[in-house]
RNA sequence: GGGGAUGUGGUGGAAUUGGUAGACACGCUAGCCUUAGGAGCUAGUGAGGCAACUCGUGAAGGUUCAAGUCCUUUCAUCCCCACCA
């Protein structure tokens, strides 16, 4: 107690007294002048092919909005520039490459509201991101800077697009797609969330149209499969297996009495053909016509209607009862030869394995509820634990299925589908949820699909030594109201020639979707101005693939699936030297406001990063808090009170920094191998965290460490080499995440050396070891002892120990253990 | 219905192999200092209790000398997909 007060005492008189001789941290007055340095000196160029390791940190590229770079956009790109810092500090030949994303429907909007052409308001709009980038003290190499709205970049796109279409895997079809009346375009299926429009929010429509599709389903096992070859967070590999949805099962045939033509049906329980009692087809399946007899006809027609008129989100409602008709058909079961009526409902889908499906009433939920309600026939063929009178899709042993009866399921499902294949009814098949990706889109702002139609030769590439297919100029970029492009409008350039015959032909109107110029954008990062090629080879060779690509979460089942296709199929033409575009792959979690919604313009919660920067807190401040916040992964909420924090922290790095250089002055010297323990030990600490991308427990790390030299100031001179290192190392540790006042306080110090520091082991040990005492589970004590004790004095002293001896008193000890170097636990009673 | 994740103080979050739960920070309390700043310093801060001590990681069981961590059951929240046969 008395001592306590003493030391108390001699604390405060070992305070400097009057802190205002020292200059004050003050961001305003350092930030920009590194920021300028950085650009004019283009420090962060990457160099091709040079000797050291390189390494491409990959971010996503924003979309150039009006707004400017929102919180989910620094966090990105904080992290990405932690890691590529760290990376050179390392010695490594770091490609940190930015773009912008620029095609798309905002631009679009803002051009027709405004009367300003797209071209001249992205210019603005990126101009703003690029000085905003700049503020925040990214170390991004510009020179390599892509821009897909581009024609010298979508020249490429166009290009890689023709590879496609030569290798039919871009192809036109009649395709019944989602249409967004409001931004009066088609949709990939992805773009559709609940019925809306993701962007728009306004409810899809059907409609019918012609189409351009890239034939991603090619490729669906590959995508699968080259899963295994790269490092991705086990929750993306996930959702990019489940999006593309593969199932194994059969296809079977049903002969119909009614048309020529049978009905296939896709199952993946073959093994339950004999418990079909019924057929069920999607009102838009083909035969439906076909198969409808007399007396149903007019029944079938209002059904179909009334289908017709549902909009998707209706169809998709959850409670929705089920619904359907009868046509009158009746189809043969291949393995029993009985007759099952064949109905329509809207609950099966056209787009889905073959439109049609044998119902299973009995080990089938839906089609059970359908049975249910239209009092068909149920038959059970699966013996298992479920009661008799409930639906089970559970597996089980086989029943009333002829000679198939007492099979396991799975020999069941074997043997049935041989004997199909034996009849010529059937055969194994494998479905995919995955779609074909719809490629049009009826809109200005994008890039020219480069096509040309001619009445003879139908579509043609337009000649390489022709791209790119620039835009033309226009007055108006409104979306017309038949679903065709703007650029349909404008005669002079819709009317050219075809490149194979010369007679007069028409150019396609459609653009592309804006996921076009994503697709293969890092490859250009390779190679940016290249005007022979997208990128050439040796650079290709040099650099590829991404090590490292972050990225939103929200991208899993778009993107970064469309450009692992992209990626595959140039591998596969030769174009791109590794199979997969990106080594590994990370998400980062999403940025909340502080009440924990998601921040939204129109409820107001929008927190502005760089007003932050402009209230004084300087860059450093956000990226340390947006580092600090939470594990880069995780959703969380904004704090603003945590920017002060950071404020303070480097606050304190900055006093005790300048305390060092006045101190060094005249102070006598003197060495602390408590100094040299704290910071070797914060080296091993903060290395471990970059390595494992644990950016918060790093910052805390260097806060202790600043911490723990406040403390040891006072007992200990800080002229000595000891001193040195430690701060100097400090500002080494900190500059990835605060890069601006660690390199002023390092040009201060005339610290020129910028290598990452190592660890020494030696400086890690201390003498004393502090030993746990467990009395039946139970910390009861604590022992300082000499490291190299053995476990024999360790316990020793353990059972000498006052508190421990009052404890065990006149009972038995059963049992002693000693966990090395950490404690000792006794079973007393 | 399918897939994935997460539950720890007033808040954000720490916790290599099971080994001192709550690091680091925010906030709060008390005090000090001052050139009154968005500053700095000291002490305290999971709950209950004067204390010894007891309780405590969504809940309930279990394994273990020892469980936030492993096992079983269960509840809650979030994200993605969804009449996918």
């Amino acid at each position: 107690m008395f001592s306590t007060f003493l030391s108390n005492l001699a604390d405060i008189r070992l305070i400097p007294y009057n802190v205002s001789i020292m200059k004050r941290y003050s961001p305003k007055e350092f930030e920009p002048k590194w920021q300028k340095k950085w650009q004019d000196e283009e420090s962060f160029k990457a160099i091709d092919f040079d000797d050291r390791q390189k390494f491409v940190m990959l971010t996503e590229f924003p979309y150039p909005s009006g707004d400017g770079l929102h919180m989910g956009h620094v966090r990105e790109y904080t992290l990405g520039d932690i890691i590529a810092r760290y990376k050179r500090h390392q010695g490594m030949n770091v490609l940190y490459p930015m773009g912008y994303d620029a095609f798309g429907l905002p631009t679009e909007n803002y051009a027709i509201k405004n009367k300003i052409a797209p071209q001249v308001a992205t210019a603005t709009n990126v101009g703003n991101f690029q000085k905003q980038f700049q503020s925040l003290g990214f170390s991004m190499d510009w020179s390599r800077s892509v821009n897909t709205t581009d024609p010298s970049y979508y020249r490429w796109t166009q290009w890689l697009f023709l590879q496609f279409f030569k290798e039919g895997l871009a192809y036109q079809k009649e395709v019944s797609i989602n249409w967004c009346p409001f931004c009066k375009t088609g949709l990939a299926n992805e773009e559709v969330v609940n019925g809306r429009h993701e962007r728009c929010e306004n409810l899809v429509e059907k409609k019918f149209l012609k189409q351009w599709l890239l034939k991603i389903t090619k490729y669906a096992d590959r995508l699968i499969e080259g899963l295994g070859d790269v490092d991705y967070p086990s929750r993306v590999a996930d959702q990019q297996i489940n999006w593309i949805g593969k199932s194994v099962g059969a296809e079977v045939i049903f002969k119909t009495e009614n048309s020529n033509e049978d009905l296939k049906v896709f199952t993946t329980r073959p093994d339950t053909l004999f418990g079909a009692t019924f057929l069920v087809i999607a009102p838009e399946h083909p035969l439906v016509q076909d198969l409808i007899t007399q007396d149903h006809k007019s029944s079938v027609d209002s059904y179909l209607k009334s289908v017709q008129s549902k909009s998707d989100l209706e169809r998709q409602d959850d409670n929705r009862e089920k619904t359907g008709v009868f046509t009158g058909a009746y189809a043969i079961n291949p393995v029993n030869g009985e007759k099952v009526p064949v109905w329509i409902a809207d609950y099966v889908l056209m787009g889905y394995g073959t439109g049609a499906i044998m119902a299973v009433p009995a080990h089938d939920m839906r089609d059970w509820e359908f049975a249910k309600k239209f009092d068909l026939p149920i038959k059970r063929v699966v013996k298992n634990d479920a009661s008799d009178d409930d639906c089970t899709a559970d597996e089980g042993i086989m029943i009333n299925s002829g000679k198939f009866d007492s099979l396991k399921s799975d020999e069941a499902r074997e043997k049935i589908v041989s004997e199909l294949k034996d009849l010529g009814l059937g055969e194994e098949k494998i479905n995919y949820r995955l779609r074909d990706w719809i490629f049009s889109r009826q809109h200005y702002w994008g890039e020219p699909i480069p096509i040309i139609h001619c009445e003879k030769h139908g579509a043609v590439a337009v000649p390489e030594d022709q791209l790119p297919v620039t835009l033309p100029e226009v007055e108006h970029y409104e979306p017309t109201d038949t679903g065709e492009s703007p650029l349909s409008k404008i005669d002079e350039w819709v009317n050219t020639t075809c490149p194979m015959c010369g007679k007069p032909a028409k150019r396609e109107t459609d653009t592309m979707p804006n996921w076009a110029g994503s697709s293969w954008y890092y490859l250009r990062y390779y190679d940016a101005h290249n005007d022979k090629e997208f990128a050439a080879k040796d650079k290709l060779a040099y650099w590829a693939d991404v090590d490292l690509y972050l990225g939103g979460m929200e991208h899993t089942t778009m993107h970064l699936l469309y450009s692992r296709f992209w990626h595959q199929f140039f591998y596969d033409k030769g174009l791109v030297p590794t199979k997969e575009p990106y080594k590994a792959r990370r998400g980062q979690g999403i940025i909340l406001a502080t009440d924990g919604t998601k921040m939204s313009k129109s409820k107001g919660n929008v927190v502005n990063p760089m007003e932050i920067i402009e209230q004084g807190y300087g860059a450093d401040s956000v990226r340390l808090t947006i580092a600090f916040l939470a594990p880069y992964d995780q959703t969380t909420p904004w704090s603003p009170e945590s920017v002060t924090g950071m404020y303070r922290f480097l606050n304190r790095v900055w006093n005790i920094t300048n305390e060092f250089m006045e101190s060094s002055k005249n102070d006598s010297e003197n060495d602390s191998t408590e100094v040299l323990r704290i910071t070797h030990q914060t080296i091993k600490k903060v290395t471990h965290d970059l390595d494992n991308m644990s950016f918060n427990t790093a910052i805390s790390a260097i806060m202790e460490m600043v911490n723990e030299l406040y403390k040891l100031k006072v007992n200990s001179s800080m002229k000595s080499e000891s001193w040195g290192f430690a701060i100097r190392t400090l500002l080494k540790l900190l500059s990835p995440f605060a890069p601006h006042i660690a390199n002023e306080l390092s040009s201060q110090l005339k610290s020129e050396d910028d290598s990452w520091p190592n660890y020494d082991e030696k400086y890690l040990t201390s003498e004393v070891m502090e030993i746990v005492i467990q009395v039946n589970g139970k910390v009861r004590a604590k022992l300082s002892l000499p490291v190299d004790s053995s476990e024999e004095i360790v316990i020793d002293a353990a059972l000498k120990n006052e508190r421990i001896v009052e404890l065990i008193d006149q009972k038995t000890i059963h049992k002693k253990i000693y966990i090395k170097g950490k404690l000792v636990s006794l079973v007393v009673g």
